[in-house]
RNA sequence: GGUCCUGUAACUCAGUUGGUAGAGUGCCACCCUUACAAGGUGGAGGUCGCAAGUUCGAGUCUUGCCGGGACCA
């Protein structure tokens, strides 16, 4: 083994060799299943730092259950990411061809799509391999796939034959930039500046006017109403009344009352356009309000617009304030702080618009989700976000499913051309085109032909064949072993950000179609941001890519990289210098296995997971310590074979039971955590335990009998057990250590999770040998303090206030010379022993340290040590006294932590005497 | 406007039934002690955002305020 750990050379290693090992293999032979449904990352994405967590904590929970028994099946797949694909396909024909999709034509665009996929669709499938991801690969699943399209279009005309999928005329999200309808969730809502512009409209057979306050001046051209609170008195007497369109004049627009208006918003008067905005939509719909579209489907004036069609949303704004300031009818205008519905996929502000959809009735599958969750029958963790989740399903709209686009899964509905004769489908009102719809798993425009029947154009939603997840990928519709083994899977580990999107919805269809929910827990973690909480974006010129952590990346080359995001010209020369400031040495190369235990070591439970560089080297380097703690074994091992532990069990010494005793507490601990999705935790433990206690102390220690085979049994044992823990966090590592540990064969992989053994568990031993570490440290201690040379061999006493003490300390002669380097050590009676003068003295409870320093000394130096020490000591006893000093501390306290404040003190005022009595020594 | 999360050492974070605080990194000092300088040893550093309340006792529970963030309207 090399001195130093090579992440690069040992991951290439065993990544070639988990290529080829079957993580999943059904055995009969093991019931309980562990199921993971690995959330689809979209099919030509690229791994970023949300994909490395995912992986690492999902691969941690298969690899750990897996070790125990379990009949673990991480199953992956990707998506087809309709929208957000399409759109990336869109730029590049646009950009090699300078063609629209609509000038290349559906079925070559999708062509084109379907190439861009094979092209890149094994890049992020690759890059989780490169993760270590124990997946089990020969069951990936594609959402494009024949057999789940199939489960799409079967899950569709059920639901449409239930009459839960409707088509309608509502109003819903158009996103002017990618042309397509979203669902609600895809909407963003901003704060944004602007302006609340004031214009009056003139009363008909009336010099009257009323004054009415907007943020979308353009949309006047829809107006059809004007509403006004039925309590204000300012305009009690107008309801009723007309007002005249400035612009189309015949228009009848009455000014009618409604409780929805805010009397102290703007003037209290609020023009009504139910074609455009959902607040007078529902008012339209109350009154029976004619809708008037006037933008068309990229956001210019329509024809109802007049003379102002063709006009962008915008432009037409502006040209309509002047005008109206031309007729006199502009008012003021105030500056105004206000939401904006924004396209998450775009970025253009969303235009409500008239049109008809398909829409999933979700009230009654809502319901049984939140049933699911309020009956415990799914647990939702951290429990922070059932909140959240309860108030979505308690007022969960219908989901328009129904896209505008042309990747994806075409909504399974033909139109009987018959029927439908020379009408228009977009006369025809919801009812007349359900008559002459059939939704069908079969083509029926291949079967009867174009003239008998013409497919829905749309597309589905994307979350839509998503939702089916967690069965389709099973079979279903089939009645398969695999559904039944394996539905429902134990958890959905993904993060919060898709709540809504997908786990609602999963939970929703999981339950309708499969009669119980999809999983029995929901984890859900925080997002990943950078070291100052930030979220990390290419256009912030923060994103770390997880690939740079695993390989490691210099400065110059970061910064050339970030040159190549878009990050704001302005905004460069800071966002660059703030690298030089966040990675002087650049960032060094973790490998996926430090990437996995720092993000193990970071993601706290319902915490955002900030990614600090200084940390991740920290965890970078426990990976180094176990490699060279388990070459020191190697080393020192020899060819001997190494006994069972139970076999040299008769012959331990206080270092063993002290160091087994402990593995044994923190084996349980570990199990405990990661049962509970504390990985965190789980990986803190570990990493203290085996740094602190094992190298430091025991192996330390074990240097002295290095030679006798209950040491070797033990360090054997310890590191076959420390591999173990540590393999769910890093799989690479563990396997080559594991490869190389005497005895043991076979992949880590596939190993027993290591099971505490309680017999092991020995507190006196752990008190005992708390009492030598404490010897050794006052030692150290009051040699460094003493500013000693630390080559500088010393010879020391120990001194014991009992004989049994005496007696125990005095085993450990060795141990304290070599941990403490000292020349020699003495151990005596305190009775029996007079401390020189000038002696750098440290006591605890049993023993005082001494060492003679004759000449050696500086006196003042040491009584201000001592001094220093007394002052914390009596602030400390005072706090103690106080509490003591309180007769209701003393009443109601309960009795064992009355007895611990009393012991403390007891051992606190010795330590006092001790210490002034040394302070005396030296005075006198 | 509604809901939720969050404020602990210079930085990033632990702190699980309330018993006066820990880690990693950084910093200071000393040490290349034969597994590891990606190491060892010792040390400095915190009125746990602020203010009240409950309690014998609050980082931990309650309320209010201030700061940071998220989601939904």
């Amino acid at each position: 083994m090399d001195p130093k750990y090579d992440a690069k050379s040992v991951e290439l290693k065993w990544r070639k060799t988990f290529d080829h090992v079957k993580f999943f293999e059904p055995d009969a032979s093991k019931s309980n299943p562990y199921v993971i449904m690995m959330p689809p990352p979209n099919v030509t994405g690229v791994l970023h730092n949300g994909h490395a967590l995912f992986v690492t904590l999902q691969d941690i929970l298969i690899r750990f259950h897996r070790m125990k028994g379990r009949k673990a099946l991480w199953l992956p797949g990707t998506d087809h990411a309709g929208i957000a694909t399409q759109t990336v396909v869109e730029r590049e024909v646009k950009k090699t061809d300078n063609k629209t999709r609509h000038e290349l034509g559906r079925e070559a665009f999708v062509e084109r799509i379907w190439s861009w996929v094979r092209q890149n669709g094994t890049t992020i499938v690759n890059q989780m391999k490169q993760l270590g991801a124990s997946a089990d690969w020969s069951r990936h699943k594609f959402t494009l796939d024949p057999d789940l399209s199939h489960a799409v279009n079967e899950a569709f005309v059920r639901l449409w034959n239930d009459g839960l999928i409707y088509r309608g005329e509502r109003l819903v999200n158009w996103d002017p930039g990618t042309q397509t309808a979203l669902s609600d969730e895809e909407v963003d809502h901003v704060t944004r500046k602007g302006e609340l512009f004031k214009f009056a409209y003139k009363l008909k057979n009336s010099d009257e006017q009323i004054i009415v306050a907007t943020t979308r001046p353009e949309t006047m051209l829809g107006d059809t109403a004007i509403a006004i609170n039925p309590k204000d008195d300012r305009y009690a007497h107008l309801v009723g009344q007309f007002v005249t369109h400035p612009f189309f004049p015949e228009r009848p627009i009455q000014i009618i009352a409604d409780p929805m208006v805010d009397q102290e918003f703007g003037t209290g008067a609020v023009k009504i356009t139910p074609a455009h905005d959902h607040n007078d939509f529902a008012l339209g719909e109350r009154h029976k309000l004619e809708r008037i579209t006037i933008f068309t489907l990229d956001a210019k004036i329509n024809e109802n617009g007049g003379t102002y069609q063709g006009l962008g949303r915008f432009e037409a704004r502006r040209k309509i304030k002047e005008d109206l300031e031309a007729l006199g009818l502009a008012h003021d205008s105030d500056p105004i702080e206000h939401n904006v519905s924004v396209s998450s996929r775009s970025g253009e502000d969303i235009e409500p618009l008239l049109s008809r959809q398909y829409f999933v009735n979700t009230k009654d599958m809502a319901q049984k989700a939140y049933d699911a969750v309020n009956s415990g029958q799914t647990r939702i963790i951290p429990t922070a976000w059932k909140k959240t989740y309860d108030h979505f399903m308690l007022n969960i709209q219908d989901w328009c499913i129904s896209r505008q686009l042309w990747w994806g899964h075409r909504i399974p509905v033909y139109y009987d051309l018959k029927k439908l004769g020379n009408r228009n489908l977009n006369d025809l009102t919801d009812l007349e085109v359900r008559e002459l719809s059939v939704a069908s798993t079969e083509d029926l425009v291949a079967k009867h032909g174009v003239d008998q029947y013409a497919q829905e154009p749309d597309v589905l939603d994307t979350w839509f064949s998503s939702a089916l997840w967690p069965f389709s990928t099973l079979g279903w519709p089939q009645e398969t072993k695999d559904l039944e083994t394996f539905y429902p899977s134990a958890v959905l580990e993904t993060g919060f950000d898709i709540l809504f999107f997908w786990v609602a919805r999963m939970m929703m269809f999981g339950i309708h179609f499969m009669g119980k929910p999809p999983f029995a827990d929901i984890y859900l973690h925080a997002m990943v941001r950078d070291a100052h909480g930030r979220k990390m974006s290419k256009s912030l010129g923060n994103a770390i890519d997880p690939v740079d952590v695993i390989d490691g990346i210099s400065l110059e080359n970061l910064l050339a990289k970030t040159k190549t995001y878009p990050v704001p010209a302005k905004m460069l020369p800071q966002v660059l210098e703030g690298l030089k400031k966040d990675y002087p040495e650049g960032i060094p190369a973790s490998g996926a296995d430090g990437l996995r235990l720092s993000l193990a070591m970071l993601s706290g439970q319902g915490r955002d997971v900030k990614l600090a560089i200084p940390r991740v080297s920290g965890y970078r380097a426990f990976l180094n310590k176990i490699w060279n703690a388990t070459r020191f074994a190697l080393m020192r091992l020899g060819t001997e074979p190494v006994l069972p532990l139970q076999q040299v069990r008769a012959n331990l010494k206080l270092e063993d039971k002290y160091i087994l005793s402990r593995l044994n507490q923190v084996i349980n601990q570990i199990d405990k955590n990661l049962s509970n999705y504390e990985f965190s935790a789980a990986s803190e433990t570990l990493y203290q335990f085996f740094w602190t206690e094992f190298c430091d102390w025991y192996i330390e220690l074990a240097k002295l009998r290095i030679e006798s085979q209950e040491v070797r049994s033990v360090l054997v044992e310890l590191l076959s057990a420390s591999i173990r823990l540590l393999h769910p966090f890093c799989p690479f590592v563990t396997e080559e250590l594991w490869a190389n540990l005497p005895g043991h064969t076979g992949y880590c992989s596939f190993t027993e999770f290591p099971k505490s053994n309680a017999s092991y568990i020995d507190l006196s031993a752990e008190q005992d040998f708390r009492k030598l570490q404490q010897v050794i440290i006052m030692i150290r201690n009051a040699r460094q303090e003493s500013n000693l040379p630390a080559q500088k061999k010393l010879p020391a006493v120990v001194l014991a206030r009992s004989q049994t003490d005496l007696d125990f300390i005095a085993t450990y002669q060795e141990a304290i010379t070599r941990l403490a380097l000292l020349e020699s050590v003495e151990f005596k009676l305190r009775a029996n022993y007079k401390i020189p003068k000038f002696s750098a003295v440290n006591s605890d409870s049993s023993y005082d340290t001494v060492l003679p320093l004759e000449g050696l000394l500086d006196l003042d130096s040491e009584k201000q040590r001592l001094s220093k020490e007394l002052e914390k000591i009596m602030k400390e006893l005072q706090g103690l006294e106080q509490r003591l000093g309180n007769p209701g501390f003393v009443s109601k306290a309960p009795p064992e932590v009355l007895e611990q404040h009393r012991a403390q003190q007891a051992d606190l005022s010795q330590k006092r005497a001790r210490i002034e009595n040394s302070l005396g020594r030296l005075n006198g």
